[in-house]
DNA sequence: CTGAAAGCGCTTACAG
DNA sequence: CTGAAAGCGCTTACAG
């Protein structure tokens, strides 16, 4: 049996009110005898005293406890690995402010009630930071379920509470680079288009463009190819001269670039250009030298675990939007080109 | 203000354990008349209620909270990437059984009980499973917060309630992979120790080892070269030769030696060969080439949420400890090499 | 098969 | 500055 706060008082000789305020300072009348407190927080200590989540939480119908929504499609059990930096980042966010962080995963939203995860048929979270994406009745029903929601880097986008990268910049700085480079032919990579495309994918596509074509250039596409698309990427592969470039949506993107140019003795940076207009951690290992558009997905954590908290405190509408900065990191995948024509 | 159980009571004109048996069947006297079940199913329906978690934690004495421990070292708030897909299989695995999955993070067991995270300081969850490795002393002192720890991928290892990779089977799979194919000269690439070696490190190395001078041949050693050790980077690709082949701990590992190996122009596979003893989610479309062996970290997830599960209910002495196979992706990066002497 | 009562461990006004 | 009481919303024996 673990030991109650009832325990912790008859031993500090006070009541329960008492070693609830020497706990929990803050709110009005915090004001507790310096000899008392001192008794109290020895009882804690000889006792090992640890306070119960849930009666507080019931006590104070809030659980202090938000929740972090990952997209799971079915048929992708694991899709969107880098979000669990921002997941990390969400996590000291809101542990320091004393919150607790729960999982949920979309699949857990579309269920019917009778089969939901706990997360969504009980009153168990605060509010909720929804990561990506979701299904259009997926964020019709969350904001059903849980009164407060945080969307970060989703496609809903609102005046208030979301946040996101500013990926239309992440793409014209891709292609700014590209074309202050030098090079001729500027290739953007594309997806064939999901049910629902994601918001970045558009806006690094329009933003790539908007430099390109500022710069007097073609902007050219290309479809990812597909792993056994043998045809699809010996097309690719022809594509590749010094003097192209390829820029990427994505760092899987470009690994899959990479791999595709290597299997025909390619290397990137040497045979042809090659951009990511996204980034993620453990690059500076894996890939030093891709040039990229970086940006810090945990910080992009930390904030929208701010955002939650302002929502939480101090209401949606007191917390604006936010769009997040990102910057271009000049690697070795794409080089100055020669100057063409005479200078 | 949400609904609560006693108006969904009053609504069907029946008692409140009335409306908790009806909602959580099961225990021993479970039998509620078909026409009282209807009502109280219909004024659910009608009211919308959902069940506090907290009450319910409270009047049970048990959260059905399960929390989930990542690494996080001081100075690298993000280590351990792969984690996340363990974690997405931990709650698939957990919430199917109307567990809810919390974070929490290295850092917060080792900070003062005063500015802990609430996971740790207050009663939240009914165990804790821990992913890969932590400090001694941060082991010592779970066992004493969380009654109920399983350990999944990390150094503690014992009789019950442990979960692992058996590392010295992907050790030796890869070696053995590595001398079947012929290659003269096989290299493993290892760390600079940190504070305290992961087991997977040792296990694999192991593996690799026996493997290899099984078959009658000398394993040479390197160290992996930091991005800014331009000696160290070329003095491996001096290393690198058509008939020898680099062994790599984790898939990071393989990822730097491919750029280290692509900056001086070389190829895998063509130039050199290269396995992984590790392998990563997306990998099949990163480098789908890569020769390596594989393992499913998802299923780890959902094989350590089956083991807290056992655990919780049957008690650590019923819930032997388990060890995962893995197995070997023949790639394209280590190919047959020719025979040398006269057959 | 169903209901009234007690209790889970806190916090929050409300008196002193 | 401190204590006694009521209440948060459930579940668990215990009677009927």
């Amino acid at each position: 049996m673990p030991v109650t706060m009832a325990q912790v008082a008859k031993l500090a000789g006070v009541s329960k009110p008492v070693v609830s305020k020497v706990l929990h300072g803050g709110g009005g009348n915090t004001r507790v005898g310096e000899e008392t407190r001192r008794r109290v927080l020895e009882a804690v200590r000889q006792t090992g005293y640890r306070p119960s989540a849930s009666a507080r939480a019931m006590a104070q119908r809030r659980s202090r406890q938000v929740g972090v929504l990952v997209p799971n499609n079915p048929g992708n059990r694991f899709t969107h690995p880098l979000a669990y930096e921002t997941i990390l980042g969400v996590n000291e966010g809101l542990q320091a402010a004393g919150y607790v962080v729960a999982l949920a995963r979309i699949d857990d939203v579309r269920r019917d009630l009778a089969d939901q995860s706990r997360v969504f048929k009980e009153h168990v979270l605060d509010g909720m930071i929804v990561l990506d994406s979701m299904p259009a009745d997926v964020e019709r029903r969350l904001e059903e379920l849980i009164g407060t929601v945080v969307w970060c880097d989703s496609n809903v986008w609102r005046e208030h509470g979301c946040l996101r990268r500013d990926e239309r910049e992440a793409g014209r700085l891709a292609g700014q680079a590209a074309a202050d480079l030098g090079y001729r032919r500027i290739t953007m990579m594309t997806y064939a288009p999901p049910h629902r495309v994601h918001f970045s994918a558009l806006e690094r596509y329009e933003g790539v463009r908007g430099a390109v074509t500022a710069a007097g250039l073609e902007l050219h596409e290309a479809l990812e190819p597909g792993i056994g698309e043998a045809a699809a990427r010996r097309e690719l592969v022809r594509t590749l001269r010094p003097d192209a470039v390829i820029v990427c949506n994505s760092i899987y993107q470009a690994h899959a670039v990479r791999d595709i140019a290597n299997e025909a003795g390619r290397v990137p940076g040497r045979d042809f250009g090659l951009i990511s207009c996204d980034d993620m951690h453990q690059l500076d290992r894996m890939w030093p030298g891709l040039t990229r558009v970086t940006f810090d997905r945990y910080q992009m954590g930390v904030e929208a675990a701010a955002l939650m908290r302002c929502v939480l405190d101090r209401g949606r509408r007191a917390c604006p939007s936010v769009r997040l900065p990102c910057r271009l990191v000049a690697g070795d995948t794409a080089r100055r080109q020669p100057r063409s024509a005479g200078r």
